[in-house]
DNA sequence: TAATAAGTTGCTATATTTAGAAACTTTTTC
DNA sequence: GAAAAAGTTTCTAAATATAGCAACTTATTA
């Protein structure tokens, strides 16, 4: 039996299908991982800056500096952008090792 | 063998503790959401508002607009309530099947 | 390598968020 | 039910994000 690291483990399991838990990759929220991720979505849809732009109704430089992360964006704006992509964006939050539910 | 309801699954397995994967209860990514998820861990963290405000530096109608979503909040803002509950926040991004890899 | 496409940066203007203060409403506690 | 605490709303000002445009740089490709 082969020992794997965490980051090997991860490697294995992302991207492939299976059931929806298995495949809840998680990032902390940042900015700057929020601008990668999107320009990774627009580049898995085969997208240019200027045409992901047109979808919205904003300019390549719009794009440019979200994917930048020039600045902080607002939850619209991410939502809008992801939503171009017909990429779905998940996040979940932790309290100590619980689940902060709604109520 | 009794049938459930992916509604009742969740209910089930939300808050319980167990692996990492099972843990991923994801939430689509919008204000209003969000702004309840902060009053959820503000509320589990038995703070006020204005001792959440106070953490952040900022009064408790700061906080009060940004749990009933008055406004489309600043990832900046997002990650500066979540730090001060010490809550954790993470997001991921599903493209068709696959997940969006960082490159 | 020249031409074109794609992406970035600087500037400006506008829109929106952030924020405080105070009045107000709702909830809690005595 | 009165008092206190907690939360909401409205108004205003300041900070920041959004956005376009044009010039620029970096890739691509012919």
């Amino acid at each position: 039996m082969k020992k794997t690291t965490l980051a090997e483990m991860k490697d294995l399991y992302i991207g492939k299908e299976g059931t929806p838990e298995r495949d809840s990759y998680e990032y902390e929220l940042k900015m700057e991982i929020l601008g990668r991720m999107i320009k990774s979505a627009r580049i898995e849809r085969k997208m240019t800056q200027e045409e992901l732009g047109k979808l919205i109704g904003v300019q390549k430089s719009q794009i440019s500096k979200l994917e930048s992360s020039a600045n902080s964006a607002t939850i619209d704006t991410i939502m809008k952008v992801f939503r171009a992509l017909k990429a779905e964006i998940n996040f979940n939050v932790k309290i100590e090792d619980n689940f902060v539910k709604l109520t």
